[in-house]
DNA sequence: AGCAGCACTTTGTAAAGACATGATGACTAA
DNA sequence: TTAGTCATCATGTCTTTACAAAGTGCTGCT
């Protein structure tokens, strides 16, 4: 019988972020800060809901909300407890880039071609593009403090906006996408392994051979139009993906 | 402006299965039958609703359900999309053992080693058991269709159940940790890539160096307690990581 | 003393109503 | 012709209420 928190839940009514939103977003800032022990429970929805001046279904949004993160687990009957162990945030919509800064990593990128060409057959039908159809192909190799990173293949649609080398060796492709009014929901990756080519393993700086991380990945936006297919390689010894699973 | 589907939907109030999720199943089946194309759009939730004699917080949740796993897009003032391209399903909280099961794959187990022993730091510090304390330690080599296809460690706390042998070889791990009414909940995974070491590659029928997929996972029951953690290695030519993200 | 069953707690499912907000296209005015 | 405004549509958010089901532990009966 563990028992059970009083966390300080401040709600802004006027302010356009959703109270489930808020909600989720503190009780989440407690764990973190230690507030919230794993393995505690927490009170139940109807006092929660009661003490913070919430309705329950909104309580329990902003609850469902941590439990599919991964923080919380609930159990009917017994309870909703603060998952044991450090959380490592999931694999997200992000690109490599926006990963990269968030963890002062200093991301830069060298465009190495960037250009207009017919899509081959594979290309045509991730994209749901006539085969032949042109579409714009950029490979970049990225950095990250000053150490090759990855290699990156991407091809696109050539009517979702004007991409420059410039613009790409200074942001990341989602975020210019993004910038261009693209709203990116879904992404299918498969990951694999391969052994570095002597081109790869020239431009990454390991052996001819070495073990490299392999994604590919393609992106659906809004409408369940598929904007972006991606074929990217990562030095293994740098680079890992983190997934979070929750089930049921 | 494309044409909207009706597509046919029968509830059983009487079943213990919840609406919202016969409804889910339903529309997923129609959408895998090709009864809704991608990019179709579906009707809006009040009229959906209405149709098929649900409130609208049913409909929507049913929705919420297809649009969490991947298939459905939706987007406040336009309507709810089928996404284009064939899903992929994703990562899920199971074993090797079913998904190869699931394939055809006709897995098999060969359990190398188990037994009981004092868990080294990074085991206990993942388990959540003190340093020292006693794990449980599985080692084995899966096959699918009598090929080698990853070396597995497992590392248990020791009142899970009683493993044995014979039952880990025509048995799962995750099905065998159900069986003793675990049940697993949320699992945090890393997947990177590495050279096999000169004992995997014999285990593993390739060649030394070769490049091996890589995956450590900790898994949580539905108290948020640590009942698993793997670290599995995997020929890269025969297998890959499939996950779909979606995002928002 | 042991065990079955009941009561209580807590989450899960379902309904109906209300208002907010983002998108879109049509209509109007400059 | 063009640009801005407005009506409309569809989803997003929030509330109140009710009952169902699962897990826990206690009580009372045998």
């Amino acid at each position: 019988m563990t028992d059970v928190a009083d966390i300080s839940v401040v709600l802004d009514r006027s302010s356009p972020i959703p109270l489930y939103f808020q909600c989720a977003r503190q009780i989440e800032a407690a764990i973190e800060r230690g507030e919230l022990q794993p393995g505690q429970r927490l009170d139940n929805e109807v006092d929660l809901a009661d003490r913070y001046g919430l309705s329950r279904p909104t309580m329990r949004r902003a609850i469902e909300e941590l439990v599919a993160k991964g923080l919380l687990v609930r159990k009917r009957g017994v309870g909703t407890q603060v998952v044991h162990g450090q959380v490592n945030r999931p694999v997200e919509l992000s690109s490599l880039f926006d990963d990269l800064s968030k963890n002062d990593q200093r991301p830069s990128t060298r465009v190495v071609s960037l250009e207009t060409k017919p899509a081959d057959d594979e290309v045509s039908e991730a994209l749901g593009l006539a085969a032949g159809a042109p579409v714009l192909a950029v490979e970049r190799l990225r950095f990250a403090r000053d150490e090759p990173l990855a290699i990156m293949h991407n091809w696109l649609p050539p009517d979702l906006g004007q991409l420059d080398a410039d613009a790409l060796a200074a942001h990341g492709l989602y975020e210019l996408l993004r910038s261009f009014g693209v709203n990116m929901r879904i992404a299918q990756q498969r990951i694999g392994a391969a052994a570095a080519t002597t081109a790869e393993a020239r431009l990454l700086g390991v052996r001819k051979g070495a073990a490299l991380l392999t994604m590919q990945r393609t992106t659906y936006d809004d409408t369940g139009r598929p904007v972006e297919l991606g074929r990217h390689v990562y030095r293994a010894d740098t680079y890992t993906f983190e997934i979070t699973l929750v089930g049921r």
